[in-house]
DNA sequence: TATATTTGCGCAATCGTTTGTGCTATTTTT
DNA sequence: AAAAATAGCACAAACGATTGCGCAAATATA
């Protein structure tokens, strides 16, 4: 059924080692006469001849293999990302191996055993956990490995991220140059840096225009749940913010079903700006102002790291950060300075606020 | 640095065979001693060693990997199926070998080859076009093949997909108790068997309420710009329908902005309902009223056909289709009879408006 | 014609496992 | 104490390719 060199050797009454030598191109280099050549190169084309890439990887060292780590193709974002990647991965000759960690990091881990078990030649990985020391080695010892969207702040190895920080931080001048002074944040995973990041744009953002007093941060994950409950937290408190900053899609779509269901209206009532672009945003009631990071471009960008280390060009380690966009919706309200000013005073929100003994001295 | 089997075994002063014995479980079956075994095993712990499933799978033939042939995992749809996929195959301790052939036959067909080269164990497939011969023979004289989602009319290739006549059907039946009359049809790609399969839903629903004479079925791809665009065109025309059926979510994406450049709301102006469900929808304005595919279960489904055959426990070929359930938004207008009776008057549609000869004779 | 060179190709080792078979040393049986 | 049984392990072939080296025949050179 299936074709091998010495089915095809046996057939011709030739050796292996010359059926080889045409099908990979070296011919003449090995001085194989043009007649055994052609001979070999129509019987092969005849039977249908395939190489096992098994058996090339054993004996090459190389399997034509790269390994994709993603915390959860289920959303879009990293799903757009991992189309981008399987695509550029292909073209240049390459299979993709794909694990989903589901955001847990001791899958994480183990994803990165059972790459080098297959021995993939390179991997690209989102991060999941703060500890480096599994991709480290793996970088080390084994297969180039790049990361992407998330990093380790003590780490060199390469990365390819957005602008984080200045994602949040323009988001909230956003905000507050729409004339908002109570600005909520609500995160997620505290873990990752790309969430630190943010937090620290916007934190930023409230200090340069002095309404630090007002920081407001909540929340712990980037998911639909967090951002509903943070939200509904947020909304029972006697004082609401006139903004909110969400920190993911996936986390505005919590946010948005907890200011639905207390009959609320953005931007009417409270405004939202978003991280993560997504088409349906604009089609979404208002459509959504978001800061849109360049999935694209990083995808690009660290494949062609990765390759440019796996094909053995290697620059030294890269850590680049692609600035985003924001695409405006119209979910941000524009408050007069008169009700801005007048809202601001009856706003008391407080650093007790802020509970987890993790961000303290973040927010400190 | 990567350590293995002889690397081992001449550390012990063991030979090799040994080493692999103890390593795979089968210290016991060949009549290891104990005390080896346990120095053997201590050994590899210490040095981390995995065993390089290379060289398993070239001995063992069989890799421990299926391969996944996508049409798009940009498409949130999919990209939901490829989630689902990926960690059951993972939970059963394979691993996924992702090609996303971007709707693209010739990428489709490349596929099984670079999949067969491969020698992956097994094939999860979403075909693109109509031609069934490469994934026959390879299911023939290679490894299993599962259809998903599409499959083939004349083939005996096992698949999993929605009942998509029902979906139509259903979807159809909605619209027409909600008092509508002229109801169109945006499809998507015309050689894919889920697209015909609505379209009949559509066409035996329309026929059953004696409404087969407004029927306007346009488009061919599951595509934004496809919705987009043929919703322009329904637009213009003298006599609007008073709903449209979009056979996927991203046609209906296009819809609504082709509806929404026209200063026209849903589902005042015009009722909408959706093929495939995606969370988006319900915080869409209006939210979406659609035919929700149950996803999920497919893809666990055909997981679990696809290990029953390479596992060896073969059931013969089984075509299943699972119903699909209606998740309803608020983008269909219930019309009052008065009104859907004058409406009707007016309509004047008639067949001529389906140019394409293809779909001529699913229409006649 | 004898020697040197070139042409054309095959041998055999190798990549890292797995596994049927067989060999020796020990233990059990009679 | 001799024969039989068993325990404990190693040899070597195989999976399907790649590649350094070498050998014989054909051709070129002297």
């Amino acid at each position: 059924m299936k074709e091998n060199l010495s089915s095809i050797a046996a057939r011709l009454g030739v050796s292996v080692t010359t059926v080889s030598r045409v099908l990979s191109g070296n011919a003449a280099k090995y001085r194989i006469s043009e007649d055994t050549a052609k001979k070999v190169q129509e019987e092969a084309a005849k039977c249908n001849y395939a190489p096992s890439i098994l058996a090339q990887s054993l004996r090459r060292q190389q399997t034509k293999t790269i390994g994709l780590l993603t915390p959860s193709l289920a959303n879009p974002y990293f799903a757009e990302m991992a189309s981008v990647i399987i695509s550029e991965i292909h073209s240049r000759g390459y299979t993709t191996l794909v694990i989903d960690t589901m955001e847990d990091e001791s899958n994480y881990k183990n994803g990165f055993n059972q790459m080098i078990s297959r021995q993939v030649d390179g991997i690209l990985a989102v991060p999941c956990g703060k500890d480096s020391t599994i991709p480290e080695l793996v970088n080390q010892d084994y297969v180039p490995v790049i990361l992407v969207d998330r990093y380790y702040e003590d780490s060199s190895l390469p990365y390819v991220t957005t602008n984080n920080y200045k994602g949040g931080y323009d988001a909230t001048r956003l905000l507050i140059e729409a004339g908002h002074k109570r600005i909520a944040c609500i995160q997620g995973v505290r873990s990752s840096t790309p969430n630190n990041e943010r937090v620290r744009g916007y934190r930023d953002a409230l200090a340069e225009a002095n309404l630090s007093d007002f920081a407001l941060i909540a929340g712990n994950e980037f998911s639909i749940q967090n951002g509903y409950l943070e939200m509904k937290l947020i909304l029972s408190r006697p004082v609401r913010p006139s903004a909110v900053f969400a920190l993911s899609n996936n986390i505005s779509l919590g946010v948005l079903k907890a200011i639905k269901e207390a009959s609320l209206r953005v931007p009417e009532h409270i405004s939202l700006i978003s991280f993560d672009n997504y088409s349906y945003m604009d089609y979404m009631e208002p459509p959504i102002t978001r800061v849109s990071q360049p999935v694209e471009d990083m995808a690009l960008l660290a494949t062609k790291l990765l390759f440019a280390r796996v094909e053995g060009i290697s620059p030294g380690a890269s850590q680049l950060r692609l600035s985003p966009t924001i695409i405006r919706g119209e979910s941000v309200a524009r408050l007069s300075p008169a009700v801005a000013g007048a809202l601001r005073t009856d706003f008391q929100m407080d650093r007790e606020t802020i509970q987890d003994p993790e961000l303290q001295d973040i927010i400190s």
